[in-house]
RNA sequence: GGCGGUGUAGCUCAGUCGGUUAGAGCAUGCGGCUCAUAUCCGCAGUGUCCGGGGUUCAAGUCCCUGCACCGCCA
């Protein structure tokens, strides 16, 4: 069998770890243990991404250097993941020296076979924000950050020759049916690939960045991202002679979230091929988690912290929570509530109740021993219990392969309920009660410990910790932390006479203060749904970050084919296009001279091809909404604190 | 603007090749059990399958069209 070799994209360390990274690497360490059950040797690869302008950018708002910066940030990371319990094989830093030189001779390799080549362009360039801007970037021919016409300034840098490759890898994509997944992403692909490629710049001159790797052939460059960044993959292993990866390479399954789709189905590919380097295997691409129905943005405060999730909940809920609420491709929502509803329900009371009202019966019935599952006629009491086990198994295993990890689980819990009700039916207490019913009793409780090994078992991917505890107090021990899916196609391998101890609470229920709606209060239908208020607090600190200014408005208009928009010229100190949501409430007529509050450093955001300069606070309560203002006039620009 | 996706119970979603009375989980209500973490088991519902038109003996499913939301591209 083929060693099998995961990788989660490499973290930008720009910002802390937040509820996605954690999807993204809990999905390689389900896959990669799940791999390791199959019985295949696996390497699984992480770690972050360090070089580029933003990372400069955030290092200096800290007043820290770029290296002190990426070192605290990186390691946060790492630091995390052993917390939800993930053990990946290796953790790059595209700031290692090894790394540093697989791109340097990558990009030589490429450069010398003249797919790299040196052009000039000419672009709209912003000198406040230190970047060029293309035409539909830019809000009335200026910069929408500093409202300033940006000068057209030539510049020269290298670019990857993309073209030629184009046909050949929409060749590939079609004749590799498993290369993109799930198909809506590998169209997207084929979709884009319609288009003619452009060629991909590469690299940016010293003067503007200093932080990243210096070209081979050229010293006064720096290499800009893609390269730097999708190497990782091949340096971590050793690239070119390193036995990893000769050993691991090209069977590698690469799990990334839908945003950096296109550099790994094309860029990367590409990259490979140029580079005379055997093409990856798989591309899995997996969807967003929202928080509450809204996107989670550093903006909106809503960010989900893992590691506050994991001190709340414990490891393997959020790990179960996750694996279960997402379907694989799709975006999902995240909320406590939610979150709470699955501990409860699945897991202490299916999973929990059933773990402990077995064992107990196993005290309370043969003084913890494990009995014996063949002293009876085995037609009346397995009721299909046997069967019903590895039908679970063999839709787990279909599922698993196919990364639809929610059925993988739900196929579990068909089980686990399976259980429930051949206790229910066998009524053990019943047959506890006659001694002539003592060999049914044991077989009742030898088949439900079986169940609940096999269980255990294929919980192990997405919860180790409670599948260890539970194959512990079955009495089952291991080489491995884990059961090979071979043993779960095997029924009696639960030693009868073997010492169990006592049970234990598996998962304790959480009292749902938060659950119930409080009487009175209806659950608010789809189209009213107020973004709810983040349930996490936040610190001074970051409510400081917050530019909260005082905006006259000086112009009103409606946007056309918009019911709701207004679009808004506001003085804030300085004058501010932003669009708002208004149009439903209030005439354009009645704004002009208003005072309205203003979040001023809100990510400039484009609606209705308009880009919106900042935000206009408002109240909004079934439908109508109402702007906050200023108990008396101001100085327009005045912040608010 | 172009291409694609989605729309099914209060909520989250299954629904195969067009084929009987459209399903599951959660939530709700009622009943049962007592081994168990107030758990578990059973029963009960509720549906304009987004709207409109068409093909067909038969449409949630196929076709056309409209609406809403989402994604990719420009």
């Amino acid at each position: 069998m083929n060693p099998f070799y995961i990788t989660t994209p490499i973290y930008y360390v720009n910002a802390r770890p937040h509820l996605g990274h954690a999807y993204s690497t809990v999905v390689a360490d389900v896959v990669n243990r799940f791999h390791r059950m199959c019985g295949q040797e696996t390497y699984f690869l992480t770690g972050t991404d360090e070089h580029g302008d933003k990372v400069v950018r955030a290092a200096k708002e800290e007043g820290l250097s770029p290296l002190v910066y990426v070192d605290r940030i990186s390691d946060l990371f790492r630091k995390l993941w052993p917390e939800l319990d993930i053990e990946h094989d290796w953790f790059i830093r595209t700031t290692d020296p090894n790394h540093v030189k697989v791109v340097g001779d990558v990009l030589q390799k490429i450069y010398e076979a003249g797919d790299i080549y040196f052009g000039e362009y000419e672009g709209a360039y912003c000198f406040g924000c230190e970047r060029f801007y293309t035409e539909r970037e830019l809000v009335d021919g200026r910069c929408p950050d500093h409202d300033t016409v940006p000068e057209a300034i030539k510049e020269s840098n290298y670019f990857f020759r993309m073209s030629p490759y184009q046909d050949w890898l929409i060749d590939h994509i079609n004749t590799h049916s498993d290369f993109i997944r799930p198909e809506r992403y590998r169209n997207e692909v084929l979709a884009f690939l319609r288009e003619p490629l452009e060629d991909l710049c590469i690299s940016r001159p010293k003067t503007r960045i200093q932080w990243g790797i210096t070209l081979p052939f050229d010293d006064q460059y720096v290499t800009y991202v893609w390269f730097d960044a999708l190497l990782n993959y091949v340096s971590a292993l050793g690239y070119p002679d390193g036995k990893l990866f000769k050993k691991l390479w090209p069977n590698v399954c690469h799990l990334v979230a839908k945003d950096i789709l296109k550099p790994h189905g094309i860029y990367w590919p590409i990259m490979l091929k140029a580079a005379g380097i055997p093409v990856y295997r798989h591309l899995y691409v997996h969807g967003y988690w929202n928080v509450d129905e809204t996107k989670m943005s550093k903006s909106l405060g809503n960010v989900v912290e893992p590691l506050e999730l994991k001190n709340q909940y414990g490891t393997d809920a959020i790990r179960y929570f996750l694996m279960r609420e997402m379907v694989f491709g799709l975006d999902s929502s995240f909320s406590e509530r939610a979150l709470i509803q699955r501990i409860n329900s699945d897991l202490a009371n299916d999973l929990g109740n059933l773990f402990s009202r077995s064992l107990t019966m196993v005290h309370k019935y043969f003084e913890g021993i494990v009995p014996k599952g063949d002293v009876a006629p085995e037609s009346n009491l397995d009721l299909e219990v046997k069967s019903a086990a590895f039908e679970a198994v063999q839709e787990y295993q279909d599922a698993m392969e196919g990364f639809a990890f929610h059925k993988a689980l739900m196929a579990i819990w068909q089980f686990i309920n399976r259980i429930n009700k051949y206790i229910d039916v066998t009524a053990p207490w019943e047959l506890a009660k006659k001694k002539s019913q003592r060999n049914d009793l044991q077989v009742v409780l030898y088949n439900i410990l079986e169940s609940l090994r096999v269980i255990a078992g294929l919980l192990y991917p997405f919860m180790p910790r409670a599948a260890h505890v539970m194959q512990e107090h079955l009495g089952i021990t291991w080489a491995t932390p884990f059961q090979t899916l071979h043993d779960f196609n095997v029924w009696g391998k639960t030693r009868p006479g073997t010492k169990l101890p006592k049970t234990i609470t598996l998962f304790p229920r959480i009292e749902p203060d938060k659950l119930k709606p409080k009487p009175g209060e209806t659950v608010p239908s789809k189209k009213e749904l107020v973004p709810a208020r983040p349930e996490i607090e936040i610190s001074m600190e970051v409510f400081q970050k917050m530019d909260l200014r005082v905006g006259t408005v000086l112009r009103a208009e409606p946007v056309p084919r918009s019911k709701k928009l207004l679009k808004l010229k506001v003085d804030v100190g300085e004058e501010r296009t932003i669009v708002a949501g208004i149009a439903e409430n209030y005439q354009s007529e009645d704004l002009i001279g208003k005072q309205v509050v203003i979040v001023a450093n809100v990510k400039p955001t484009k609606l209705m091809g308009i880009l919106s300069q900042g935000m206009v606070l408002t109240a909004s309560d079934k439908g109508t909404c109402r702007l906050a203002t200023l108990d008396g006039s101001c100085e327009p620009g005045t912040p608010l604190m």
